[in-house]
DNA sequence: AATGAATGAGAGTTCATTCAT
DNA sequence: AATGAATGAACTCTCATTCAT
């Protein structure tokens, strides 16, 4: 494989009409295809275009390189985890624990209807991980969570809300990508978020009540 | 459990065959040297025969194919784990829960001390992945994390218990990667173990009590 | 000289419309720059267009390939060198072998303050060569001299003049080249000039006074 | 790298030895076929490969890429013309001068004997010119012709001989290869060699009896 | 006339694996 | 047993040119 060593990973053109928008999209989705049902492995750029119905040159016109693909995925699944995280997390007219219940389930749910593609994006990280922008996209989801345990956590220090933070963040992810993969029914994925959602809510009924 | 020869990650020396296993090793000691400082992508088998000191022919004669070495290194790690899980939970002299934070603080500090090794270990899990023997090397931790509960929660139903043990051994494992990669320091491996064991106590005291 | 525009064919005779004359001053100055930028190797149609603030398509309305558009240059600046030898060695005012004197340093001072280019588009020379026009223009000055050694060996044979304006013609090309980048001043530049014409004034005197 | 057997582009006397030697010859020769009889712009690592009788793998097991080949090739040519200067130069049974004609002489019939190595060689150096090695061969060349130039022109200042042995050695190469490009029979490259020379030696002598 | 999206052959290079020695 | 030379499919990416709009 290439190594990035020009991590220019933003997408060369923008679309300006509907037709290479179109395009964009016809590349996206076939490396969707590509990588949930040939795996990361098999993630090619020739595959990819041939899916996508276009040529190799087209490909390269509307993305600088591969890696650029699977992080502009990437940072597409992040958005979406971010806006069920805003969705779910500000909901006011909730109380902040079954909230948070509600967002485990939400989440686990997501990811479970996608599991092929996010087991081969996550395997394809190493190829896109080096971009620098890929931070950007966590931090908003982040900064929703740290805001949530304001308000959950009125109580606790500053720095027990960050941790709070930090910890179900970084819980919620790879776990939740553990369980969507073993799970086999959408009735086993629940079970395995009402675990994760007691144990989260118990933790935070800790710091809570202290 | 498989008759797998033991060299693990801090390598032991084999006793059957001297010869062969002195070959074995240096071969796996050649591969983590070259996941470690030349990562996933580099990893080749050419590259592991010569930092092994070894032709590339010798190296077929050990392992089938490169996965086969990942995966010997792999499933060390697992073994590392499993008996880090035995020697701690296991330890009857300590209440359930402090055992459990033990866990979490060793097993994190073990993590922080290998992050490269475990990164690149983990970038290159689509190519050992399918093998099948993956899963019984897991078993054997999860066999124990099982044990652990059905004494720590003795009030709770089987199905609780399961659960319990699947949750936190789910969760261990890549958030403890994620926080050994986030950590500068040992201190803040401390504080994640902290956070970690908290919330696993927490979850489990509801268990318990209930 | 500076200005490969100034003396350019297409800038006097342009035929039909002033509007395509400016395109292809508008592409001939962007080949320029492309060339002495970014080297013969990264000489694309793509980024020559680009620079000239024009569609590939208009690129290829006026020129049928990109070897044209080098070749264009190369003859541009075979007419430079052309007018160069035509001003100085037709001078009648002076001296013959102070004519080749100053012609030799003027055209080395005029290769040294275009040695990218004239370099870039050296190397690029075995795109465009094959084209059959290539000779006309080198003709034009090759005639030049051998006027001037009519004058200048007036007791020579025909055939000996000939060969003293193919000696120096092909010499002076070349060595030009290498002297101008080899130098690092003006100062140096003209000390290669005194040797150089050195070396042909006392060629010709050996004819001339045999 | 792997050390490359020396092999001279007239691949005449190769001693037959170890296994690597003959295949580093074998792509070296294909590689001068390539070049020879398709030209810089079709000289292809894929194209030698095959020429070779070789596959591409072997082709870069003893060559790191593409420009090695053809740096190695020019470091061959230079070798040549190096011997070729020794061999003449120093040779103190003839007078300075008529040592200069007959290197002339020979160097231009050489060029001649390879026009097509020669020019397709020059149109890739684009290719291997940065390397920085080049400059050492030819360096040798350059100290054999300063040093004939301290015994041919025994009263001339150091900085004249130096200016003398640089003309020289500029002009020889590229004028040469010229010439034996225009020429169409050895009698006419001899005509070519006897002009050049004549205008060497009128050169010198007017340094030689200042 | 002008555009620039689309093409796809072709380039250089890598690497898992085999097999004659 | 041990070697390491040889293989060649596969990969990423470029670019001259065309042609529908």
């Amino acid at each position: 494989m290439n190594d990035l060593k020009k991590s220019r990973i933003t997408a060369r053109k923008m679309p300006k009409q509907a037709r290479s928008g179109a395009l964009v999209d016809a590349i996206l989705e076939a490396a969707i295809r590509v990588l949930a049902e040939e795996g990361a492995q098999r993630f090619t750029s020739a595959r990819v275009a041939e899916r996508a119905g276009v040529s190799v040159g087209s490909l390269y016109q509307y993305f600088p390189n591969k890696a650029a693909i699977l992080f502009k995925l990437q940072s597409d699944e992040w958005r979406q985890t971010s806006d069920l995280l805003q969705d779910i997390l500000k909901d006011r007219s909730l109380a902040p624990l079954e909230r948070l219940r509600r967002l485990v389930r939400a989440f686990l749910r997501s990811e479970f209807e996608e599991v092929a593609i996010r087991t081969a994006l996550n395997d394809a990280a190493p190829l896109y991980r080096n971009a620098p922008e890929a931070q950007d996209d966590r931090e908003t989801g982040a900064q929703t969570m740290r805001e949530f345990m304001r308000e959950a956590l009125p109580v606790a220090s500053e720095a027990e809300q960050l941790m709070a933070a930090e910890l179900i963040m970084t819980t919620l992810g790879p776990v939740g990508k553990r369980f969507s993969e073993a799970a086999k029914s959408l009735a086993e994925v629940d079970a395995y978020a009402e675990a994760m959602a007691d144990m989260f809510c118990r933790y935070l009924e800790g710091d809570l009540t202290k």
